[in-house]
DNA sequence: ACTTATCCGAGCGAAACGCTTGGTTTTTAG
DNA sequence: CTAAAAACCAAGCGTTTCGCTCGGATAAGT
């Protein structure tokens, strides 16, 4: 378990999508916008979340990216671990000093436990609750439905189009691009 | 915060200085012998953790480290801030996107909440914790009191002197060097 | 004095990070 | 049918960090 801004990135652009996705397939170009994360770096990040099946793609135009689970359904664990290397086992294999038959690395075990307990942690942390935080701050989400395929056929509610800025995350001052 | 494999050494260094201290200072050529860290390497861990006031030294023969506090008041977070990098802030400060008078950077605050919640967890765990994990796992601590200054005065009590492998979280089957 | 130990700085190969470039495929809209 | 929109993919690139080495300097005990 690895934790970088690599991570963060991810996070942020999962939550992006899981508070819009109700209007169809949102695209990497739109949370590029909103997140500035590079387009080309999303790509690859969700490349890996693809594969990972956190995500399903939906390619040509009027596609984009769906959570391919419910949000309260993935955690912040599978997102990190999805998205960074795979932490390399401590340095140990292959060293002079760790070899023995069968015998481990006893750091692998110390620190294996406290290695646990931070992935229990991440996994108590759903997808949901950091998307309900947003909400709760106040983050209106522009409802703008793609015409091609709505997740659901329910009507939209009064589609609320506020001035929403480009930024997900708005907190009391909201930031503008142009 | 950051997680990488130097956060790693740090801990598993202090807990291996945590479980022998009582004797006196403890050699960072002590550690690096049964944690197979390069010495180089943990004297550059140790002068951070110097730094933030988590370890004393003690120069000269028959000198080396202890902790600066009880091990009880030393939490995992203590470690790992003090040894990594001040992480970076998000890469926000400075790009065109998020500027503004006074305006953070959006992800920010999303990221900083899941942030506090992982120092949070990573303080309730305390250095003394750990350590005594590591003694109910069965580990016995070589009893070898240096010369010079003992911390307590208290007789040593029967000095095990068992046939310790120079492993310090030995488990099932002890690690032997030579 | 000599040894033991902490201190300190420079540098180094490898890896990862964050990103760019330049495509290709698939699929919808016009 | 054509053009555009989007996901896909691979290669590479500058930078930073990682884990470590080397070569010392300083302090202190014996």
């Amino acid at each position: 378990m690895r934790l970088t801004t690599k991570g963060r990135f991810a996070v942020t652009a999962m939550i992006d999508l899981g508070l819009r996705q109700t209007n169809g397939p949102v695209t990497l170009a739109a949370i590029s916008q909103r997140q500035h994360i590079s387009l080309s770096y999303l790509e690859q990040l969700f490349g890996k979340l693809r594969r990972n099946d956190l995500v399903e793609s939906t390619r040509g135009p009027g596609g984009g990216y769906t959570l391919a689970r419910k949000a309260s359904e993935i955690t912040v664990a599978d997102i990190i671990v999805s998205v960074d290397e795979p932490i390399d086992a401590t340095q140990c294999a292959g060293k002079e000093n760790c070899l023995g038959e069968g015998t481990r690395c006893m750091t692998h075990d110390l620190w294996a436990s406290l290695n646990v307990r931070m992935v229990e942690f991440l996994q108590s942390v759903s997808l949901q609750k950091l998307v309900d935080e947003q909400l709760a701050k106040g983050l209106e989400v522009e409802n703008r439905p793609h015409v091609k395929r709505a997740i659901s056929a329910m009507p939209v509610s009064k589609p609320i189009r506020i001035n929403a800025p480009n930024s997900v995350f708005a907190l009391g001052n909201a930031f503008v691009k142009s």
